[in-house]
DNA sequence: TAGAAAAGTTGAGACTGTCTCGATATCTTT
DNA sequence: AAAGATATCGAGACAGTCTCAACTTTTCTA
C-alpha cells in the first residue's frame, strides 16, 4: 500500500532527494529515543548537512514531524476500514480505539500535533487526519447504527477520547490511559445513557 | 483561607521577598497570556532584575510553575470537600470532576506538570495533589457506596480524565473536552458495567 | 555534450533563550 | 558601625532557531 519511502512533494533533484530522506531518517531515530523534543540543528548536523538545508527542506519543526507521521496515519485509517467486519460493531469500535491508542503512544508527545491536524487545514497531516476520522466515523455508524452505543456519539469525541488516554498514558503510566480508554467507551454504549 | 500572598520558603531579606513578588505576579501575568511557554527571561526583565536574580529564585521553569499553582489547588481541594455535602453523590462528583476540568484549563499548558506532580515526590506541588486527590476520593468513595459509581472506579481515574479531558478541550476546543468529561464519567457510572 | 538555467547547499551571523558564577551591593545583627 | 550573612548583578559560555547571499551541483536543451 506504501512503499516506506518517504514521500517528498514532487520530483526533487538527486542530491536534494538524498538529503531529504537521511534527514527523516535521522529524525525518526531521533524521535523514537527522545520524544518530539529534539534538537533540529542536532538532526541536520548528524545527517551531515549544513543547518540551512534542514531549513529547506522542512521550514518548521511541525512540517517535519507531520512528514514522519502520514504514513502511519494512513496505516491506521486501513486498520479501520478492516475492522468494520469485526462481529460486534462495539467490538470493532473499541480494538480499533485501542489499536489508535497505542500508535498514539507510540509517537509520543505528538498527540498535540494530532489533535491540531484536524482542525487546521494547511497542515500536511490533514488530509491523514481526515481519513483516520472518517473510518472512525464508519465504526462509530456502525456501532450507532446497531444500536450499541449512543446516538449522540461522534468520530470527533473518539478521536479526542483516544488522543487523551494516550495523553495521559503518557503523564502518568501507560495502563491509566487504558482505563480512561475503557471508561470512556462504556461512556459511549447505550446502556451508559444516564438519564438525570 | 490564603492571603493570595505567594508563599516563600522562609524568612526572606526584605529586597528577596520584593523581588521574589515581583518575578512570580509577572510571571502569573505571562501566563495568563501566553500559556506555560513564556520566557524566563523575559520574566526577569519585566520584573526589572537581573536573570541572575530570577534563577536565585526560582531553579526551574517547573520550581516557578510549581509556586503559581500551589494556591489554586488548594481551593480546589477545599471545594472538594464542600461538595461531599451535595444531595447526590453522583452530582456532586461530576460537579468537582466540572469546576477541576475548568481550574485545569485555565492553568492551560499545566495539565502535564499536574499530572506528574502527584507522583513525583520532590514535587513542591506534590502535597496539593494530594489533597486534591484525597479530595476526590471522598467523593469517589460517597458515590460508590451511593451505588452510583462501579465499584473499581478511583481517584486517579478522576484525576486523570479531569486532565485528560482538560487537555483535549485546550487541544481543540474547550466543548470537546467538555463532552469527553461527560462521556467519562458516564462510563463511572453503575449502569455503565458493559460485562463482556 | 557544453553552456545556461534551475535547484539546492552552505555556513556565517543575528537573535533569543537557558543557566552559571565571581564580583559587588544590600540587609541584619550584635 | 562593622562584620557576616544574604542577595543581586551582569557578563559570558552555550545551545537552539532561523535567514540569506554566495556558491555548487544537477538537469535541461539546443
Amino acid at each position: 500500500m506504501d512503499t516506506g519511502t518517504p514521500t517528498p512533494r514532487r520530483r526533487m533533484r538527486a542530491d536534494a532527494r538524498r538529503n531529504y530522506e537521511r534527514l527523516l531518517a535521522e529524525a525518526a531515530a531521533a524521535f523514537a529515543e527522545h520524544g518530539a523534543d529534539f534538537s533540529l540543528e542536532g538532526i541536520a548536523r548528524r545527517a551531515g548537512v549544513a543547518n540551512g538545508t534542514f531549513y529547506g527542506h522542512f521550514a518548521t519543526r511541525r512540517t517535519l514531524l507531520e512528514a514522519l507521521l502520514g504514513d502511519r496515519m494512513r496505516t491506521l485509517a486501513a486498520t479501520g476500514t478492516e475492522l468494520l467486519a469485526a462481529r460486534s460493531p462495539f467490538e470493532g469500535l473499541a480494538t480499533w480505539a485501542r489499536a489508535a491508542m497505542v500508535h498514539t503512544t507510540i509517537y509520543r508527545g505528538l498527540g498535540a500535533a494530532l489533535m491540531q491536524a484536524v482542525e487546521d487545514e494547511t497542515s500536511e497531516l490533514h488530509t491523514a487526519c481526515k481519513a483516520v476520522l472518517a473510518a472512525g466515523e464508519e465504526l462509530v455508524a456502525r456501532a450507532r447504527t446497531a444500536g450499541e452505543v449512543r446516538p449522540d456519539v461522534t468520530a470527533p469525541d473518539l478521536y479526542a477520547l483516544v488522543n487523551a488516554a494516550a495523553w495521559a498514558g503518557e503523564q502518568s503510566s501507560p495502563p491509566q490511559g487504558e482505563r480512561l480508554l475503557a471508561f470512556g467507551l462504556d461512556g459511549f454504549r447505550t446502556s451508559a445513557t444516564g438519564r438525570e
